[in-house]
DNA sequence: CGGCGAATTGACGGACGTCAACTGCTGTGG
DNA sequence: CCACAGCAGTTGACGTCCGTCAATTCGCCG
């Protein structure tokens, strides 16, 4: 494996803490794999023997019941998933599919454990991980739960357009028929709710979306910081200098 | 503060593996206290000082957005709550009030956090507890967007019917109005899945429920152990026996 | 050029929220 | 002791949101 991806690794929070001999314990085991668009890293109920660890590419975190099936988060690089499930070596809760090409590392459930084990720093940050986990899903229970379907797509497109730099105009990072998954809608209704959103101020042009009234738009969706996260997943600076002190309010990832 | 309460703490998962030195530290500047029905200990967005440790009554966790709002979770005892945001020094993303009469526990974050840093195994229980909270979490999503109101309701029925020792007739825990919010439905519309519910050998009598034709109802349930927890969120035991191994598979409780 | 899948659109029905009226219980005060 | 207020729960009527089925268009790729 390259060394350039073990350093993208390295920088994560959950790895920064870590002394250079825990981490070369941890990552000595682990393989990285190339996936190809559609397969299926795991699914739900599997036992669970690796954390994984996306550096390029992206996966769908989903689970299914009684021939429906749901979306409960896209991942983008670079971020770790199911760390729940190891810390607890328990089975899947959900599946994992890539949905393109990816890269993806996989590290000993094992060894991650028992470096929990030796080393507060890095069992702490696990715990601050799984903290921001945690309260992703909260934000996600909440806004499936308060919210109506359009108020959901107007609040995330609100949250994209923010993501992808504030421009007024930007394009959706999905198909469609994803995005209704993870809005918890059929994609009919999906398209129904872009025709209608019309009414707003906004423009769809394909995958193309232009938020021409911003202020109208945002008194329909009324976005919440209790709800919305508008900070990226993972602003990983690649950097050092973040390593020196506690992160404080990292409040993102819902990728257990 | 009693002694027996402190031995309550102590059986708890999370805390049964601190040294008694650690756990004299963390406790030391913990007070309890006795709140009456219906009162407010924390609402969302407030920064949290404490870890909420409760001893005796029953608390609900919610949210509100937009005049409309929700019940994540109900909490009986023991069992902490929010720790998440302790862990991360960051601000409730949920409210939390008593449903009844409730002894809780309030232990410094601070001190917490410092105890995490200092005792790998400690920072290793808080991990896993975090881990429970966050499946309880998937399970709780899952449920809300692959199944409709009757199907949760008929699900929450068999979930309670093995909870409390698996008698065909029980009685509701809480008032229906707080169900509702729970299962994410009005009351009314609850009540209409309560009379619907009747054709599948269910018979509702006030707060008694009692499941006449167990098969058919689970035919409508389709209960699923990737969904449904049907061990109770926290089975406890007050003896040493389990401090001495790893527990292996706890995947309830959804108190932050 | 032909075919496949994504996306859209329309028609329809069912699930669910809202408003309102009514019942039954409980606690309170005259 | 009874009248009454207040609240949980139920029931009905109605409208809206949303899922389902079907037909059609569009773009992409073989």
């Amino acid at each position: 494996m390259r060394s350039a991806d073990l350093d993208r690794v390295r920088s994560l929070p959950l790895f920064g803490v870590m002394s250079d001999e825990a981490f070369k314990n941890v990552t000595g085991g682990a393989f990285l794999q190339k996936f190809p668009a559609g397969t299926t890293l795991l699914t739900e109920g599997d036992t669970v023997d690796f954390l994984y660890v996306l550096l390029d590419g992206s996966v769908e975190l989903g689970a299914s019941w009684n021939d429906k099936d749901t979306i409960l988060a896209v991942l983008r690089p670079v971020s770790t998933f199911i760390l729940a499930a190891v810390v607890l070596d328990a089975d899947a809760l959900m599946s994992a599919q890539t949905i393109e090409r990816s890269d993806i590392l996989m590290l000993s459930g094992e060894a991650l454990r028992r470096a929990m084990r030796e080393d507060a720093a890095f069992s702490v940050a696990v715990a601050q991980e799984l903290s921001g986990c945690y309260r992703g899903l909260v934000r996600a229970i909440k806004n499936q739960k308060l919210r109506g379907g359009l108020e959901r797509l107007a609040n995330y497109l609100i949250t994209q357009k923010i993501r992808q730099g504030g421009a007024d105009t930007f394009s959706l990072p999905h198909e469609k028929r994803l995005l209704a998954s993870v809005l918890g809608m059929t994609p009919e209704n999906l398209s129904r709710a872009f025709a209608s959103i019309t009414d707003y101020g906004v423009v769809i042009n394909g995958p193309q979306v232009t938020i021409a009234r911003p202020s109208v738009l945002e008194r329909l969706a009324k976005p919440d910081p209790l709800i919305d996260n508008h900070t990226p997943p993972s602003a990983a600076p690649t950097g050092k200098a973040q390593r020196e002190r506690w992160p404080t309010d990292r409040n993102q990832r819902t990728g257990s």
